[in-house]
Parts: structure tokens; sequence; C-alpha cells
DNA sequence: ATTATCAATGTAAGCGCTTACAAGTGTATT
DNA sequence: AATACACTTGTAAGCGCTTACATTGATAAT
């Protein structure tokens, strides 16, 4: 910290009070086990002072620090920041701060960023998706740091997580998608290397297309960051493919509304020409035009179900359980059937 | 923390390295001052058992935290997430951690937050533009917290800040708006009251219309929260003026993009029979249809250089300066002259 | 009146780390 | 050979707080 030389501590507040030390730290921490009068003279010397405990010295002193940490892939866009919000309100309910960190999707700088959270005495942590590598969870084990696992939700996974199957998810918007016409399909998922939910929704597509009687392999895929830009670029690609693909199903909102971009800037038009899609609704898919068909993920909810949970979990009042939440498709204006072959 | 019976500690390391703490320290802190061979003994114990440096008995030791807090106010939006990468990228360069959190626009809880983070031993603050309680600056004042104002930059305000000026950007813009011809000229701004970034936007307004013998007082105003649902109704509410106004100058390009929307919907043309201007330049504004005219604020700049001033405040190199940060209007497609009148 | 009980407060032992200072060792200088 | 010095490591005193345990005084129970 700052050299914090002339900042009060317990002790000047003590002395100005007239009390001890531990007079002093209960009034802040059960101020039910202070008679009132000495309350008040304590609160007053506390408000006097201006006094403010010091957090590393409490954490220390009670091994408990009223703080959960979250590691996200990215704030750069939107995706994480409803459910995220809605978490942090909820835990604030609770007493607890929330601690953030993005990783940019490097595994590498996640398991640095965990670390970095336990030694600051996160009592309990946020990871989004499963995929990471098992020493990390041995860590955790070790530092018995409760973590719970946000927007995946897999019933196979036997770890406590709050979240949807991206399967599932994809899956129906999928079928949708054949059932309106298609048979071109193509899809520009975000990287799905250590992705769990990159990678599930990449499988949705392709059961629904299995249960459709389409070959899956014949899905053309182009994997890429999660980028405006980069969803611009891929289908700058795929419109130079022949055949070219009548529809884009896109692995979340920011790629597809780069794709629409790109549609638009080639003079392509949506969905008369070519058909796009996006995945978790975000404010940005109805903004766009045509606004985008997708699939709408209840970031709210599960940002609250999710700091409820992991209170919970913290507080020793459950072992972790998971928590499946509903998605539905969004039927909007970026999807109708494929243009009639010339 | 959570209960951390297990974890190893300093002391653990030394005697299975056989040396004292303070060498254990020392090969953490400034590994030039231990001998290579003991250095080695030391690391491969620190590996072996997993250490990682309790984070608070670290900071109360050394007074130092190496971390620095920034408020902002929101998450939801894209404004502050680009420019605050930067700023975190830049930090970490320089070997700090950035401590983020939201205020919700609520000076109560920026003043909680706040304290939060010097209780936190944060090194020194980011704060989003200049207006708050002279107390809060006693605060950190006391507590020898340095301090930098960002997102904002006034030379007769007498405080370290890497920004822009928020007046100048915006009366570029409006000038351009009534050179292009428009007389019944309506805002939807920001909530003023402890906002200066927002005041100073419709003081920009307000200024370049005077200079073109308009009178400031014609101009329609309404104040909202940065929401696009919210630029949307009062875009709504504008259109139902008698006289219309023939130009919609919003605050941010969430609000311009709300309000496009909703003109969308009511089916008028843009910018045919309305403009509509932004500002920030984020990435929605080129994605949205017709893309908007807007002003374009460097933030990865800001950002970055924002965390090179801090950092030097924080290590005593620089009392504190200030910096200009260039902007620019960019002319999209949102605008172009009032349509004729009937 | 005596004892058990309880509520309010004080005493002091850490929590895990850094760092000033002390101590020990080996090398250069005279 | 004696002295000085640099370098490496150890010793131990905190940093500001919480909390188990001890103490005190008052009230209730006998």
């Amino acid at each position: 910290m700052g050299k914090t030389r002339s900042a009060p501590t317990l002790n000047d507040v003590a002395k100005a009070a007239g009390v001890s030390t531990a007079t002093v730290s209960r009034c802040l921490n059960s101020p039910e086990r202070v008679v009132e009068s000495t309350r008040k003279r304590v609160m007053q010397a506390v408000e006097s002072l201006g006094y403010t405990p010091n957090f590393a010295a409490r954490v220390m002193a009670a091994n408990r620090s009223f703080t959960i940490g979250a590691i996200i892939p990215t704030m750069d866009n939107a995706i994480f920041a409803r459910g995220l919000q809605e978490f942090q309100d909820q835990l604030r309910e609770s007493g607890y701060t929330l601690l953030v960190s993005s990783s940019a999707y490097d595994p590498e700088v996640e398991r640095e960023q965990i670390r970095t959270l336990v030694a600051r005495g996160a009592d309990g942590l946020l990871l989004i998706g499963y995929a990471r590598d098992a020493e990390i969870y041995n860590y955790l084990e070790q530092h018995q740091i409760p973590s719970l696992v946000a927007w995946s939700y897999d019933p196979r996974v036997q770890r406590p997580s709050v979240g949807f199957s991206n399967t599932a998810a994809m899956g129906e918007l999928a079928r949708k998608v054949i059932l309106t016409g298609h048979r071109q399909i193509a899809m520009i998922s975000g990287k799905t290397k250590g992705n769990d939910r990159a990678q599930s929704r990449v499988e949705g597509v392709r059961l629904a297309m299995t249960e459709n009687s389409l070959d899956p392999d014949t899905l053309t895929l182009i994997e890429t960051t999660y980028e405006i830009e980069k969803g611009a670029e891929a289908l700058r690609k795929l419109m130079n493919l022949s055949p070219r693909p009548t529809v884009v199903i896109c692995g979340n909102d920011v790629l597809a509304a780069g794709a629409l971009r790109e549609a638009r800037n080639l003079g392509i038009q949506v969905p008369e020409q070519l058909s796009i899609t996006g995945f978790d609704d975000i404010e940005l898919a109805e903004i766009v035009s045509p606004s985008l068909t997708t699939v709408h993920v209840p970031h709210r909810e599960m940002g609250r179900k999710a700091a409820q949970e992991l209170v919970e979990m913290v507080e020793g009042r459950s072992e972790g359980r998971s928590v499946c939440i509903d998605t539905r498709m969004v039927v909007r204006h970026s999807l109708a059937g494929p243009p009639d072959l010339p």
C-alpha cells in the first residue's frame, strides 16, 4: 500500500476511546457483543479519526477475506459483463466483495490469476467453463478454496457448475436452421482449444446435422478469436467458397455482428441471400440490422444463482451443487430460408 | 481466505531448503542477493511444495501491494472496457495488478469502493472524471494514495488527469452538425449530475450553438442513464415534439444506438429524415446501420498513458502530470442535412 | 449470605511475511 | 600476518488485526 504512515490504526482508535483493541475489533465485527455505551464511544472515535480497517491485517488475522474472485476470459466484449454484474450485486448482498480479472483466453494467464487471487485470500472462485489443467483444480483443493464453474453445464462432469448446456442450446438453433431448409452450412466458431463452450457449440451443430441425416463432416468450420473484426474476416473467406454456404452459424453474437457487417460491405443481402445466426443474445443482437436470430442466455439469472451457490459453498453449507439454466432460441430477422439456386 | 490449514508457508519452504525464512524471502524478492546454489535449492523447495506467498502477509510486512485500483462507473457497456484493458496490460508490464470495481454511477458506492480499495492496500487509484466530494480527495491525501483522473481533461483543474476535453470534442461534432444545416437540435445526454464528462459534452453543444448564433436555450435536452433502452425511450419522446428536431446528438454511442433502433422501429429514415450522432466510437458505432457519425476517443492510448503516469506517481518519480489526448470526429452515415421542410 | 452464572472487557498470542541488523566467511590490501 | 571489506546468510522485531482465554463485576439461584 501507499506509505500509510499517517493512517490511524485499531490501536489509535482504542486509545482515543479508552478501551482495548479487542473491544474496538468487536465493535466493528460483532457489535452486539459490546454494550451500547461503549460502542457509541468507540464508533465516535472511529468516525473522528477517519479510521478504515487495514484489510491485509484483517485477512491475515481472521483467515477470512469475504472476497470472491472471478477470472473471466475477457472484458472486451459484453458476453460476460451482464452476468458478472449480477453476480457482483448478489455477492454484495451477502456481504462479499468481487475481484475480477481477465485472462484473455490464455490458460497460462488464467493460472497465474488464480494463484494471485488465492494468494490475495479469496474465499472462493468463479471460473468460466470446465476446461483447465487438473493441476489447477488440485491447487485449489490443496488450498481448500471452493470453486464454481459458470457458463457451462454438463451433467457428465463431476464438478459444481451453474450454467447451461452449450451443446443443447446450439443444437436447438442448428435444428431450426436445418428445418428452414439450409444444407450448405458454415460455422464461425471461437477457438475450441481449451474452451469447452466453443467445443460444445460446434458439437451441437454437428449433432443436429447428424440427426437430420446431414454429414457433419460437410460443416465448413472456421475458428477464430471472439472479435467483431475476426467475424468479418471469416465471413469474407466463407463467401469465396464454392459452393457458398447459405447460412453462417456463429459461435456468438460478436462474431455474428462482424459477419453481418461484412456481408453488408460485400453487398450480400441478409437474410435473403445469406442467413446468419448468433449466440448469447447480448444487446448487440437486437441492435444490428437485420436483428440476429440467436440463443438467449439468461445471464442475470446465471450470475445470481452462481453467487448464491458459491456463497453457500464458502460458508460450508453446501458441498457444491450444479444448476442448469434454461436457454431459449430467439427468432429475429437474420435467418430465413436459403435463396433459390440459380 | 479459505481455511488454508494445509497451504505451505515461507517457514515450510525454509525448513525444506534448510535455510532461514529471510533467505527464502530474498530468493523471491531480490534473487540477485542470494548465491546461485542456495537459490536453486530454495526454488526447488518452492516448486515441490507448491508454495504461493500469502499476499496479505506480504502487503502487511512490506507496506506495498503492487496493486492499482480502478473504479469505473459501469462494466455493463463497452465504454470503459477497451481503455481499461489497455490500462491493465500496461500495468502488468510494470509489475502491477489491477483491481477493478464498478460504482453504477453512484457516488456513495464509489466512495465505499475507494475505501475498500485503499483498505486493500492499493498503491494507487484510477478514477473516472473529476467530479466527486472533496472529502474523498482528502481521504486519499491522508492515506497518501496517489490518484489519477481519466476520461476527462480540463486545464483549469489542478489535478493529475489523462483524458480529453469533452467540451472541445463534442463542440467539434456539434459545429459540424450545425454547418450541415441543422437548426432544430436535440440532445440525449447522460445524467449530468456528478458527471463532469456528461456536463462538458452538453456544454460543448451549447458553445457551438452560441458560436453559430443559435440560442443555446433552444437546445432540447433529455437526460437519462446510459442504456440502449433509455436512448430508445428518449428518441420516442423527441419524435413527439413539435417542431421535431432534425438531429439528435447523443451523449455516447450507446444512447445513439438505442435512438437509432427506435427510429427504425418508428419507421423514421436515418439520416434522410433524422440525423443521429454518437460519442466514443466504440465498436457498436460501426456495426449499426447506418453507421454512426461520432467522436473517436483513443481509448487504448488513454489507458496506456494513464498506466504509465500512475506508476510513475506511485513510485515517486512524478508528482502527477496531466496528459491531454486528442479526439477526432468520425464522419459516417448517420448524419446528413436536415430534410426539406414540407 | 454464598455460590454459580453470565455479560462485558482486557490480555496477549499469533497470522505469514519483510527487513534492519548482526554474524560469519572468504578475499583483497597493506 | 593483520586488517578491511564485500558478500552471504541468520536472527528477530514488527506490520495491524482477530480471538482464545482470563478477569472482573453484577445478577440470579440456592
